[in-house]
This record gives C-alpha cells, sequence and structure tokens, in this order.
DNA sequence: ACGCTGCCTTGACACTGTCAAGACACTTTG
DNA sequence: CAAAGTGTCTTGACAGTGTCAAGGCAGCGT
C-alpha cells in the first residue's frame, strides 16, 4: 500500500462536480455526469466516495471553505469600526450566498451531505469562529454567551435563504425588502444601548 | 364538459403525496409511488398535475394552508401581550418546522416547486400577514416600514433551518443554542426603547 | 515467480419521470 | 336515437439515475 499521495482522481471528481453545480445547478449534479466529466467510467466514483451522498459531502468540504474565505474577506475589507467589521462578514455571507447558489445549497440545504462528516467540521467551525470574533466586541458581559452569534447567524441565514438579498436573482416578493443593513443596525441596537441592559437569558 | 366537481383523484393524489412525504420524508416521495398509493396507474397524475414539479406545486399550497394555520394559533394562544403574541407567531413557527419538516422542505427549499405559482399565492401571503400584525405593535413610526417584519421573518427562518431549535431532532452543534425567545427579545428591544430612536433606514 | 491488493471497467438491476397510443365512459351534437 | 367527441385512466416503452457484482490489470511484497 501506497498512499499514492491520496489519488489525484478524487480532486479530479470534486473539481467536476463542482462545474456541473456551477453551471446547470443541482438538477445537472449527477453521479455519472461527474465520472463523464472527469473521464472516468461510471463506476469509478464508488471507489473514492461513499455513493453520491459522499460526493456532496466531500463538495460541500471544499465549499466551506471558500465560505469561510469570502467571509473572511468581508470583514477585512471593512473600515475598523466594530460594526462595519460585523456587516462586512455577513455582506460577505449574503454576496457569496447569491454568487455561489450552488454550494450554499449544498452546504446548508442538500438533505444528501452528510452533515457531521468530520471533514466538514474545520472549515464549518472556522466560519463559526469568523462570525463569533466580528460580534465579539458587542457581548462584552459574559464570554460564553452565544445569543447575539445565534441571532446574527439566524437573520442573515433566514435573509439569504428567503432570497430577501436585492443583489440575488430569485426574487419573489413584489414589495421590494429592506437592505440587510437595516436589519443587523437595529438587531445590534440591543447591545449598543448601555441604557437598556440585557435581561437574564431565561 | 362537466367539470365534475373538479375531480377527487387529484385531491387523493395530494393526500397520498403527503402521506408519503410525512411517512418516508422527501426521498420517499416519488410521482409513481404516489400514484400507487393513491391506487392508480403510475401515468394517472399526469391529467391532474404538470408533472412532478406540479405536484409538489399543489402539496406546498396545502402546506401554506396549515402553516398559517399553526402560526395563527401559536398567536392565538398567547397572552393580550403584544410581545407575547409576537413570541407566539414565531413559537408557531418553530413547531411546524420541526414538526412538518417535510412540509417546510417543500414550501422554503424544495427547487422543484413553482414558487410564484398563483395557487400559493394566497396561503403564503395570509401567512405573512399574520406575523406583519403581530409586528405591528413595535413599528409605530412608519406603515409602510418593513424593516422589522423581515427581521423577524429571517431570523425565526434562519434559526429554524439552521436547525438551532432544540426541541427539533437534527441538531448538529456541540454546544446547546441559546432559546429563540433571547433572540426575539434582544431584536425587539431596539423597537421598544423609546430613549434610543430608530435611524433613517440607512 | 507467485499471489495479493488497490483502481478501474463493464454489465446488469431496479427505479425514476415522461411520452405515445389505446380503452372506456360520458356528454354533446346531428 | 346514433355518431362524434372529450375527459380520464391504463399500458407500454424510453432514456436516465444510483448501486451492486464480476472481471481485468498494473504494481507491490514475499
Amino acid at each position: 500500500m501506497v498512499m499514492s499521495e491520496t489519488s489525484t482522481l478524487r480532486d479530479t471528481l470534486i473539481d467536476a462536480g463542482l462545474a456541473l453545480l456551477d453551471e446547470g445547478g443541482m438538477a445537472a449534479l449527477t453521479l455519472r455526469r461527474t465520472a463523464a466529466r472527469a473521464g472516468v467510467s461510471h463506476a469509478a466514483p464508488a471507489h473514492h466516495f461513499d455513493g453520491l451522498p459522499g460526493l456532496l459531502t466531500a463538495m460541500s468540504a471544499r465549499a466551506f471553505h471558500i465560505f469561510a474565505d469570502a467571509i473572511f474577506a468581508g470583514r477585512e475589507a471593512a473600515g475598523p469600526d466594530p460594526f462595519d467589521r460585523l456587516l462586512g462578514t455577513c455582506q460577505g455571507y449574503l454576496t457569496f450566498a447569491s454568487a455561489h447558489k450552488g454550494l450554499f445549497h449544498l452546504m446548508f440545504i442538500s438533505p444528501e451531505v452528510n452533515r457531521g462528516d468530520p471533514a466538514l467540521t474545520p472549515h464549518s467551525s472556522r466560519a463559526y469562529m469568523i462570525l463569533r470574533e466580528a460580534c465579539l466586541p458587542f457581548a462584552p458581559h459574559n464570554a460564553t454567551d452565544t445569543v447575539l452569534e445565534t441571532a446574527v447567524w439566524s437573520l442573515v441565514h433566514g435573509y439569504a435563504a428567503l432570497g430577501f438579498d436585492p443583489t440575488g436573482l430569485t426574487r419573489r416578493t413584489f414589495v421590494i425588502p429592506p437592505p440587510f443593513e437595516a436589519l443587523l443596525r437595529e438587531l445590534v441596537k440591543a447591545w449598543q444601548n448601555p441604557l437598556a441592559p440585557r435581561t437574564d437569558t431565561r
């Protein structure tokens, strides 16, 4: 057994799958088509992934890597103001969601990927940590408090998943939705205002 | 042509599809299986729906009806306090999402349903109006302002979609997430506090 | 030199959604 | 009343899907 530096076909298949996903969306992503795109027979992927879910999970790991880079870049591109940094992180999130709908679907929605796979956790927790760091200036009183992080995470994910992002294409409401910045500003206000100390988290 | 009071097989098929979805999730929901469950041949549904997307869309309309009832019931079951009413609405949302994962997936996630179908809009906009009414006491200054509604809608949807709900089953984080009430309380605080007048919506 | 183990191909299976053609009952029309 | 037509459902076929079993074939270790 030589390990052969972790066969290259595996990565070729992941690349082929990502290309198909980008071109034709989730419907175009097929195990057989991925194999054909990679230039191998239809049963070849079975030796590198545990069926279709295995391929999707591996692709999801790559997607989380790109995702973490995107929100990190959004945060660093912002100025030094804490709110701007948090907003930049979220806008990196929204930009990624509308620019890479396929990857977004893969990471958070597709029921076929095996979330909980150990290959996913490093990148996904890295993304979470980037968001958490951007939240830290607003949650000064308790290091173990995760309320704000969870709120921001839920808010931006819901905003993206419901298609409110005006830069996205799949609009379906007639009234134009408010920009995300307005939502975030109101959410953070409760933490910023020292006159309204937080209630116990019940 | 007699219209035959809108053939009953159509509803039978929708019921069969909902039963399959409830039993085995999205993977078990198949056009042929739905036909078999309804006791007809595999091509019968084609005369009542425009393929599989048509069936899913019709099922989604039913799901939105149930959903609107659920959040309405959650709101009415709460006391007269405006915050409790808003919280009740959201908890109706969360309860529905964890109790009817299949329907939730159908309504908001599945790319196969034809959102924008006119059969969907009555029930979905009814649900939106129920939430909007619960938000009204907190947005007194401008009737056309949709910031709070959008924020609450995004927050609760993201919370449900990311699986933070502790009553749900598909947990994947190790730290236990904060209850939704804490998130909502903080979000609403900015609107409740008269000492911190809202900034212009950017 | 032999055998073995990883990698890949070929072929088959059950299953999916969709289409075309026909059977049958019922209404409408001549 | 008979003929034509229409809506509803069945049967049969097709291409495409994921998955499994069997075999070929190179490269390695003994």
